[in-house]
DNA sequence: GGTCTGACGCCCA
DNA sequence: ATGGGCGCCAGAC
């Protein structure tokens, strides 16, 4: 994986607007690779401590967390979620989709 | 290189 | 709607 990407995937996910959500195969799309879904997920999962990008905004296609709900890091993510106003109803953000 | 593992996604029953 | 199977591809050994 090239910085190119990286960064592409970078701005996309800080394009996300408070509020709203993306999905993983979503934000590939828009940084120009559309089969790297999984790639996005390896970039949020490694990303540096204390960097400004909104990794909670980013979901899976279902609009459902990708972590096992019973996870501190999927507590995390939707306490994050819920300072934003971002609802989820079973566990499936129910509005505010950012499509690009 | 070969193989396994994912913060994934699509298709189908 | 929902679970399972399979395709996909970058990293880590």
């Amino acid at each position: 994986m090239n910085n190119e990407f990286k960064t592409a995937v970078y701005s996309v996910i800080c394009a996300i607007p408070e509020g709203h959500v993306a999905s993983y195969g979503h934000i590939a799309k828009l940084a120009g690779a559309p089969k790297h879904a999984r790639a996005v997920g390896y970039l949020l999962k490694h990303l540096p401590s204390g960097s400004e990008i909104p990794w909670y905004r980013v979901v899976n296609s279902q609009r459902k967390i990708s972590f096992p709900a019973d996870s501190v890091d999927y507590q995390r993510q939707l306490q994050a979620l819920h300072s934003e106003g971002v609802l989820l109803v079973n566990g499936r953000v129910k509005i505010n989709q950012f499509l690009g």
